[in-house]
DNA sequence: TATATATAACTAACCGGTTAGTTATAATAT
DNA sequence: ATATTATAACTAACCGGTTAGTTATATATA
C-alpha cells in the first residue's frame, strides 16, 4: 500500500467531504487525515497548508463542472437545466463554492472569469442578432440564469429549506427552470 | 458607565460585525469582547454561548428585514426591487443568512416559514384570478424572485465577483431586477 | 443625611481541551 | 544505497467557557 498518487487522491476525497461540510474555518485537518486513512503530516507533505488544500479541492471540482456543462447562447434553457442537474447532483461542489465566496478574499481563478466573459460575449451576440430578447443586459441575464438554475440547491437560503415540499419534485423544478429562462429570453414583441 | 442594556447592544453590534465577516466557526469571542469594549465573560452572562449569540444576532436582523419590506402579489416587481435594495444595503445581513444556512443544521424559525407560506398562498390566489401568469408554480416563482433580487449581493458566487463592472451600476441592476420579474409574471398569452 | 446592606454590572486570570503545523524516525521500492 | 513514502510523537498557540472576585449603584435603616 505504497502509492503516492492514490494517497493524494484519498486525501483530496476526504478533504472534499470535510470542507464541503464544515467550510475552511470549521474543517479539521486531523479529521481529514483519519478519514483518508493516513497520517496528518502526509497532508502537509502533499499540500502545504489547510488553505492550499481547500483551494486545490475547489479548483479540481470546478474544472470538472466546466467540462461537463456545454454552453450555447441559443440553448439557454437547456444550459440552465444542465446547471440545475449538476447543482442538484453535486451539492457538495455548490457548498464548496459558497464557502470559498464567504471565507476567502481571493479573486476567482482567471480561467473562470474568462469563461464567464466569453459566455457574456456570446449572449450579447445572440441579442444583437435578434435570436433572444435584448431587454436584459448580458451580464445580468447570465447571472440570473445561473442563480435560478442553482436556486434549488441546499445552499440557497430561499430554496429547499423554505420549501421542503416543492423541493422533492425534481422533474417539476427542472421544467420550471427551463420555463423561467425561456421567459427571460423570449422575443414576443418585435421590439425586444 | 454601568449600563446593562447598552452593553448588551454593544455586544450585539460587535457580534454582527464579527459573525458576518468570519461565520460561526471563524468568529472569535475574544475579538467580539474587545471590539465591544467589555469583558469576555459578560458575553457569556448575557448570551449563553457563541452559537446562541449568533442566533440572537440573526433573528434580530431578519425581523427588521421582514418589517421593512412589504409584500403584495400584485406588485411583485416592486417587491423584488425592495428586496434588492435591502440586500445591497445590508450585505452583512445577507452574509449572516448564508452562514446560518451553511453552518447550522437547525430549521428556519417558524415565523419565517409561515411568512413564506403566506406569500406563496397569495401568489397562488393572484394566479387563479389571472392577475399574473400561472406558468410557474407559486413556490418556484417566489424562490426565483428572491434569488434574482439578491443575486447581486456579494454573497452570490455568480454575482458581483464574476461581474465587477456590471455590479457598479446599481440603478441599472435595479431596473433589470424589475424587468426580469415582470417577464416571469406577465400574461401576454391568455392561456398563461 | 450619613451609614449599612443588598444586588446588579463587570473583570482578571485561568483551564482543559483542541488545532495547525513540525520533527525525528521508520519502512519500502528501485 | 538511496530516494520516496509514510508514521509516531511532539509543540506552541489558540479558544470557548469558567471561576472567583471587584466595583458601582440602588435601597433600607438609624
Amino acid at each position: 500500500m505504497r502509492n503516492a498518487e492514490a494517497s493524494r487522491e484519498r486525501i483530496l476525497d476526504a478533504a472534499m467531504e470535510e470542507f464541503s461540510t464544515y467550510g475552511i474555518a470549521g474543517a479539521r485537518v486531523d479529521r481529514i487525515a483519519k478519514s483518508a486513512g493516513c497520517n496528518k503530516n502526509l497532508i502537509y507533505i502533499y499540500f502545504e497548508s489547510k488553505e492550499i488544500l481547500f483551494t486545490t479541492v475547489l479548483q479540481k471540482n470546478l474544472e470538472r463542472a466546466f467540462e461537463e456543462i456545454p454552453f450555447s447562447p441559443d440553448r439557454l434553457p437547456e444550459f440552465a437545466v444542465n446547471v440545475f442537474d449538476f447543482a442538484m447532483t453535486h451539492s457538495d461542489v455548490m457548498r464548496l463554492l459558497m464557502w470559498a465566496n464567504l471565507e476567502q478574499k481571493t479573486d476567482n481563478p482567471p480561467q473562470r472569469e474568462s469563461a464567464h466573459e466569453e459566455k457574456i460575449r456570446q449572449i450579447g451576440e445572440a441579442q444583437s442578432a435578434g435570436r433572444i430578447a435584448s431587454t436584459l443586459p448580458p451580464p445580468f441575464l447570465l447571472t440570473a440564469i445561473m442563480t435560478i438554475a442553482t436556486s434549488w440547491a441546499s445552499t440557497n437560503p430561499f430554496g429547499p429549506s423554505l420549501n421542503p415540499e416543492a423541493a422533492k419534485d425534481r422533474d417539476a423544478l427542472r421544467a420550471s427552470v427551463a420555463g423561467a429562462v425561456e421567459r427571460l429570453i423570449r422575443t414576443d414583441h418585435p421590439t425586444d
